[in-house]
DNA sequence: GTCCCAAGAAGCC
DNA sequence: GTCCGACCAATTCGG
DNA sequence: CCGAATTGGTCGGACGGCTTCTTGGGAC
């Protein structure tokens, strides 16, 4: 990857005639990171080119620097089972806990000229779908404020102002959007600043950054807030923030680490309590909790396997994924209720396609007559009704076409229930009322409305999916 | 040539 | 987005 | 004390649901 001919000796320049071996690895490696740690704030491989056949390599950090209007990836979080180890981790140092919103992250760029450009979490230029936004962004700005990166989530909210749900959020037109013709409003709730006013934030500690995005930016009613949060180290007072938060309408929280620790040394380089924003990384700075990782209180369904495809690729001698169903008990029909790939090991795959093999006799081309799967969805193979799976996701409703009913966000399997007989598994009323708990949940906090889910309720209702 | 619909692609999570 | 497995490097273990 | 085994972290692949947008073919 290294041409070494054109820049002579510089330190990270391979020499295969004097380096020994392991030099060579030590420096490949070294150009290796370099490059990486450039191209998370620089993805842009012209410029990165251009910029090493010009100059030494020491230099490319330089050159290919943050740069407003060029999006760097975001910093990502960490999946914690437990609020438990997050404290082990953290060693008692103070935290930040934000309120993790249903929504879409936003990369919210200003350049010198006041031009604004919104990206996506992958780096898509989204500013022609926030027009709402791009119009905010001015009165924003405290004095001062001349150019900014920052990072937040954009949710839908009602026009009482009230946080709606991510399918909301996907209802919102996403090309050519005017600006009066707007559906679905949305606010920002930023949580972090990596640029302001031409400097580079991203080597400062959490705690400096979350000020200047406080001290340099106002919020706008209804279109500009921070996320809700706390700095906290005492763990009741976290779990009870994580509660309010899915009370609220959130996905859990997020925990960060606010400051660097005091020195380095003595410290396991492994655990990476590092309190700057470390672009394309998914590091324990960032703890991210959600309900349903969380054993035991995340919505869980057994579910009957009846059906699969052939898998591709590293799956390719599998069934992946499997079509699974709930069962409904007064029509005695297996009602398919969401496909899942996620949460099987290579042995459990193994054993799968042994027992629903010809062999075995429990595969068949044809539907079964009391499998009631809509049309569209065509398994390889239809599988008999044999056992019974636990599978993890969250209850959610679509808002375009309620036909589809219920279904379940992020399923993934979690284990056989030996001790279940398939005219035992989760009925439809019993996944209705899953989601209308998450429902009744929201509700019963008293100052937030949640117009926008008990619509979709009534909505869903006139379409009797959990009617008989 | 225009309309309509279904299937597929692309983009969020 | 979730999850698994492959891979690598740092750390710990055992002789 | 050093090599072997273990552990922790990163990365890539395989796909989930939902939605809007695009595209291609058939009817008229």
């Amino acid at each position: 990857m290294v041409a070494s001919e054109e820049r002579g000796d510089f330190p990270l320049n391979v020499d295969t005639k004097r380096d020994s071996a392991e030099m060579i690895k030590t420096k490949l490696r070294a150009s290796e990171n370099l490059l990486k740690e450039c191209y998370a704030q620089f993805p842009n491989y012209s410029g990165i080119v251009k910029c090493l056949l010009e100059n030494p390599m020491e230099k490319l950090l330089d050159i290919c620097r943050l740069t407003v209007g060029i999006p760097l990836r975001p910093m990502l979080g960490k999946i914690t089972q437990d609020l438990t180890q997050v404290f082990k981790k953290s060693e008692g140092k103070l935290l930040n806990c934000e309120y993790k919103y249903d929504g879409q992250r936003a990369q919210i760029h200003m350049d010198s000229n006041g031009v604004v450009t919104i990206f996506s979490r992958h780096l898509e230029n989204m500013t022609e779908k926030f027009p709402d936004i791009v119009q905010v962004i001015p009165r924003i700005c405290s004095d001062g404020v001349t150019s900014f990166i920052m990072d937040g989530e954009v949710v839908a909210i009602n026009s009482d102002g009230q946080l709606q749900n991510f399918q909301k959020l996907s209802n919102r037109t996403r090309k050519n959007v005017e600006l009066s013709k707007i559906s679905v409003p949305v606010c920002v709730f930023a949580f972090d600043l990596m640029y302001l006013n031409g400097q580079s934030l991203l080597k400062l500690p959490l705690r400096n950054r979350r000020d200047l995005l406080h001290g340099n930016f106002v919020k706008v009613k209804g279109q500009f807030d921070f996320v809700a949060q706390i700095e906290s180290s005492d763990p009741e007072e976290v779990h009870s923030f994580f509660k309010n938060s899915t009370e609220f309408g959130c996905e859990g929280i997020m925990v960060k680490v606010l400051d660097d620790p005091p020195s380095k040394t003595g410290n396991n380089q492994r655990t990476n309590l590092l309190a700057s924003y470390e672009p394309d990384k998914r590091l324990e700075s960032w703890l991210k909790v959600k309900k349903d990782y969380i054993n035991g209180i995340g919505d869980s369904l057994d579910v009957v396997p009846i059906g699969a495809w052939h898998g591709n690729g590293r799956k390719a001698r599998w069934w992946s994924p499997v079509l699974l169903a709930i069962y409904n008990p007064d029509a005695e029909t297996f009602e398919g209720v969401c496909k899942c790939m996620s949460g099987f090991s290579d042995q459990f795959y193994a054993e799968m396609k042994l027992k629903y093999s010809k062999e075995n006799g429990n595969i068949s081309e044809t539907k079964k007559p009391y499998y009631d799967v809509d049309d569209g969805i065509r398994p390889d193979v239809w599988f008999e009704p044999l056992e019974v799976w636990e599978i993890k996701g969250m209850a959610a409703v679509g808002n375009v076409d309620h036909e589809k009913g219920l279904s379940l966000r992020f399923p993934r399997f979690v284990r056989v229930r030996e001790d279940k007989s398939v005219e035992n598994a989760t009925t439809s009323e019993q996944l209705a009322e899953m989601f209308f708990n998450q429902v009744n949940e929201r509700k019963s906090e008293k100052n937030i409305s949640i117009e926008g889910v008990l619509e979709d309720k009534n909505e869903s209702d006139e379409n009797d999916y959990a009617s008989n």
